[in-house]
RNA sequence: GGGUGCUUAGCUCAGUGGGAGAGCGCUGCCCUUACAAGGCAGAUGUCGUAGGUUCAAUCCCUACAGCACCCA
């Protein structure tokens, strides 16, 4: 760091290596519960250990970086909490592929082997996706990474598994669940998917029972009814037919016994009211160990239940002949069979939505089965009220508040939380079941499992000491609802409890919602009897430039390791700042990242410049006092605390790309396309004050460009900083985030926007006509005003400088120099003598536009004055602005005609 | 079927009850000693359609169309 200048093109890469371990060295981002500072906590959603960093995870971290560091510059003591997801399912599916390579599969290796090799792969790969965080510059304290299957996360999961358990909130139940036969488990329902398919409606006869002893008497001709379904193989399962109990067409058939086709079983003909007479025939199979609805009916109704199904989705005992089968080729094969014996009577095209599990996409099955449930009414309820009642003190609040609706929608209608897994990789449930002695009858209440946070010695019934434990594993979403508290140490009491919970927000994706941040929300209430945080901030999805989601199989994923390679990380972690308008989907192009490539060279360039034109004791020198600044200096500090006040509320408000975009407007077009423009007269044209006075504004606004830029882009800003430090503070991210400059810069301000209006307006008429850079201009300026005229003339150095001008004369309003260009600005004529420079056709074709474009604004004001209602009705300052627009257009109009005319022209 | 959101410049998207914005792209000029990954200038919009409220609607309300997503 020896030499302070710069090269001359931005080379992220060495920028970026080198300033992460310095940061990670000198434990900028540990927070310590002892500290006095305001705390600002954040948990990250944790991603899966195996997983690596895709966009979703970059665009979410980056957002949770840009609070971290902003509030960490505010005087906060900021507790990023970092660490990764154990994902059950998925991890098992990655290690389980693993061994299948090796043609071995887990049940070979046995539960306690396969659990080592899964430890041994965490182990391997589990820093990967930690790294690439790095990478991406999150600044966690990475001090207290925690993982969902660590010790003291496992004691948390122990600890609220039974007291849910003691309180009833969790019980053990046979039911219908979701069942994967790929993965072997059950699912929640939140983790089936979906998704439409092609399929058909076949519809089959069932025949009535013939025997009249046990059938009532039905319409003649009527031997058979009709059902129609999507699943014809279930029909092996069928237990009833169930209609309408209003439908007509079969009132007097209540009661009657069909004969299901092929099995032979007895059914009744039931009447139920969730039965939709719409669809098919109006009568529907029912099985109620295969389907949700059924299952329903099946309990009211009293039905038997029977299972047709293994495991593995192949057909059981229960399935005839079709035993052995799978379900795929059941079906096939039971369609045949119907068809040939006469009970199939048509088949339709069917539009149908199918359940795959979320982890492996296989067609899941409602399967009947023993399972643990979470009973979440109870829990539900304080989460609602939680949202629903929330303020600025207590609560919960999502942003944008649109998600609220989300939330409370589904909280309201909550169903049960299956909890177990059959799966060997998670948190083994703290259940046991007393086996008995053997030759000693076990008493009735050894059939309760035992739930303990310690494994039980004896069964404390009837004393046994054969105890066999659960063998379901919790869903990981049962950890990772704890994860606000598990990681702050409970369920002891530690003082990071006391300082950080609730945390202050959470910032993740709307796709878990439900998932994730509900249960959050239940668990955090129900364990330490407050929200697990304050403010929800819930972003868009990373998409791709069609606006489609990435994934693999579409092959248009966007790699954001990629991405950093080549455009750096900087620009890569600003691009997804500034899409990241809350409620939309951010869609990617690689085109605009390097857009915002092209912005971190501007930065770099900038400060190139500026290095090159500050010493060593400009570095030192403070900001003058303001009534010494130049009316350049008071509009860049003007400007620069518009600046900080926009940025600073739009990031309070979660408006990241809104504190993007002002802050590169401001950095691009007002300090670099302006300021150092106006600056290198001083630079270059003076010595003494006037150049020691530009230096330190020069500096101390770069300076708290790059605090105010820090938050977005922290590897460019803090290289940058370093390069413009003389002693004191150590990091840009221990520095302090930019308040306004004091003092009311706003006269100068407004002289010196005079004086930029007057250059555009020269720009614009030597673009206009093609005038080159090369070639000076003389100018005559006429203002009526002697003050305007003053500040002008005192300004005036500046106009000869940004627009090459050679010969500038300021008059009061009088004689039209001959053949001249006009332009009107604020009050001022600004005439520039053509006369050989230029064909005067081109500036008359300049002038008729201008006049037309503002003949077309005045009539709309016109519009408005000549109506009375708005006279009398729109508020008065409304009216009186419309006035003096009015006045004004019709006064620059007058003159822009009359130069038109002047040239030839022959405007009336 | 229920719900939520979206429709603004060629593209991607901001935005507001009183004169339509940005980035990219496009056109012209310029290698002006920080930057061609740049500078200066310029063109482009019945703000989805139809009604309504209002002095005033791109913005608020209603209906419709199209698109996206969530839930069943």
């Amino acid at each position: 760091m020896g030499s302070r200048e710069l090269s001359k093109t931005y080379e992220p890469h060495e920028v970026e290596g080198r300033w992460y371990p310095v940061w990670l060295e000198k434990k900028y981002f540990h927070a310590e519960p002892t500290s006095r500072k305001p705390s600002f906590c954040i948990v990250i959603p944790p991603p899966n250990v195996t997983g690596i960093l895709h966009m979703g995870h970059a665009l979410n971290n980056t957002l949770q970086d840009i609070l971290c560091r902003y509030k960490r510059m505010k005087g906060f003591n900021v507790l990023w909490m970092p660490g990764t997801d154990h994902a059950g399912i998925a991890t098992q599916n990655v290690v389980e592929k693993d061994l299948a390579s090796q043609g071995k599969k887990r049940q070979d290796l046995g539960r306690e082997k396969f659990v080592e090799r899964v430890w041994q792969w965490r182990q391997k790969h589990g820093s990967e996706i930690i790294n690439q965080l790095k990478r991406l510059g999150a600044s966690c304290d990475w001090d207290r990474e925690r993982f969902t299957m660590d010790e003291g996360l496992s004691r948390a999961v122990q600890e609220a598994f039974t007291s849910l358990y003691k309180k009833g909130l969790i019980f053990r139940d046979k039911y219908l669940i979701n069942w994967c036969p790929r993965c072997h488990t059950a699912l929640s329902d939140l983790e089936v998917e979906y998704e439409e398919a092609k399929g058909h409606l076949w519809h089959l006869r069932y025949p009535f029972e013939k025997d009249p002893k046990k059938c009532i008497p039905h319409k003649e001709g009527l031997e058979y009814i009709i059902v129609a379904t999507t699943r014809p193989e279930t029909m092996l399962g069928d237990t009833a037919v169930a209609v309408h109990p209003k439908d007509e067409r079969y009132q007097n058939l209540m009661g009657a016994f069909l004969i299901l086709p092929l099995v032979h079983r007895k059914i009744p003909l039931i009447a139920d009211y969730r039965v939709d007479q719409k669809f098919g025939s109006g009568a529907v199979k029912i099985t109620p160990a295969h389907d949700m609805n059924d299952f329903m009916m099946g309990n009211d109704h009293k039905l038997e239940r029977v299972n047709i199904f293994t495991e593995d989705a192949k057909m059981n005992e229960n399935a005839i002949h079709f035993q052995g089968m799978d379900r795929n080729e059941c079906r096939r094969k039971i369609v045949e069979e119907l068809e040939e014996k006469g009970f199939l009577e048509k088949v339709e095209d069917h539009q149908h939505s199918v359940g795959h599990c979320y982890r492996c996409k296989t067609i899941v099955e409602p399967y009947l089965s023993t399972q643990w449930f979470v009973k979440v009414a109870p829990l539900a309820k304080k989460a609602i009220a939680a949202v629903q009642e929330a303020s600025k003190e207590k609560g919960t609040r999502f942003h944008p508040e649109q998600w609220t609706k989300t939330y409370l929608n589904w909280m309201e209608n909550i169903k049960d939380w299956c909890i177990s897994r059959q799966i060997w990789w998670g948190h083994r449930i703290p259940a046991w079941y007393c086996e008995g002695d053997e030759g000693k009858a076990c008493l009735l209440e050894c059939k309760e499992p035992i739930v303990s946070k310690d494994p039980p010695q004896k069964c404390p019934h009837c004393g046994s000491k054969n105890l066999r434990q659960e063998e379901d594993v919790l869903d990981t979403w049962f950890s990772s609802a704890l994860w606000p508290f598990s990681t702050l140490g409970w369920p002891d009491k530690t003082p990071e409890l006391k300082t950080f919970y609730p945390t202050t927000v959470l910032v993740t994706g709307f796709d878990i919602i439900f998932f994730w941040v509900a249960r959050m929300m239940m668990m955090g209430l129900e364990f330490m009897g407050k929200v697990p945080f304050r403010d929800v901030y819930i972003h868009a999805l990373v998409r791709d430039a069609e606006g489609k989601k990435m994934s693999k199989s579409k092959g248009n994923v966007i790699d954001p390791l990629t991405m950093m390679q080549q455009y750096g990380t900087d620009a890569f972690r600003f691009t997804l700042a500034a899409m990241a308008a809350q409620g939309r989907d951010v869609k990617l192009s690689e085109n605009i990242i390097e857009g915002y490539r092209n912005f971190c060279n501007k930065i770099w360039n900038a400060a190139r410049f500026a290095l090159m034109n500050l010493d060593e004791a400009s570095l030192k020198a403070p900001l003058p006092d303001s009534k010494n600044l130049s009316a350049v200096d008071q509009w860049i500090l003007f400007e620069l605390n518009g600046t900080i006040q926009k940025v600073t509320s739009a990031i309070e408000n979660y408006n990241f790309d809104v504190a993007a975009m002002e802050v590169y407007q401001f950095f691009w077009h007002d300090f670099c396309d302006w300021y150092v423009e106006l600056a290198k007269y001083h630079l270059y044209e003076e010595e003494g004050e006037g150049k020691k006075r530009t230096q330190a504004v020069l500096r101390y606004v770069l300076d708290q460009s790059m605090r105010l830029l820090h938050p977005f882009m922290p590897f460019i800003t803090e290289e940058i900083w370093q390069r413009l430090q003389t002693s004191k503070e150590k990091s840009l991210v221990i520095s302090s985030f930019p308040e306004p400059v004091e003092g009311d810069f706003s006269p100068l301000a407004r002289a010196m926007e005079e004086v930029i209006e007057i250059i555009d307006a020269l720009r614009a008429i030597r673009g206009e006509n093609h005038i080159p850079h090369s070639e000076k201009i003389s100018v005559v300026l006429q203002c009526p005003d002697s003050r305007k005229t003053s500040s002008i003339q005192s300004l005036q150095h500046y106009i000869h400088h940004l627009a090459k001008v050679d010969a500038l004369s300021i008059e009061k309003p009088g004689r039209k120099p001959p053949k001249s260009a006009h332009a009107v600005v604020s009050g001022s004529d600004v005439f520039v003598p053509l006369e050989g420079l230029v064909d005067i056709e081109k500036e008359m074709k300049r002038l008729d536009k201008e006049i037309k474009k503002l003949e077309g604004a005045m009539r709309g004001v016109d519009q408005k004055l000549s109506n009375q209602n708005f006279i009398q009705n729109a508020p008065d300052d409304v009216v009186e602005k419309e006035r003096a627009k009015k006045d004004t257009m019709s006064a620059q109009i007058k003159k822009l005609r009359e130069t038109h005319q002047s040239l030839g022209g022959n405007h009336a």
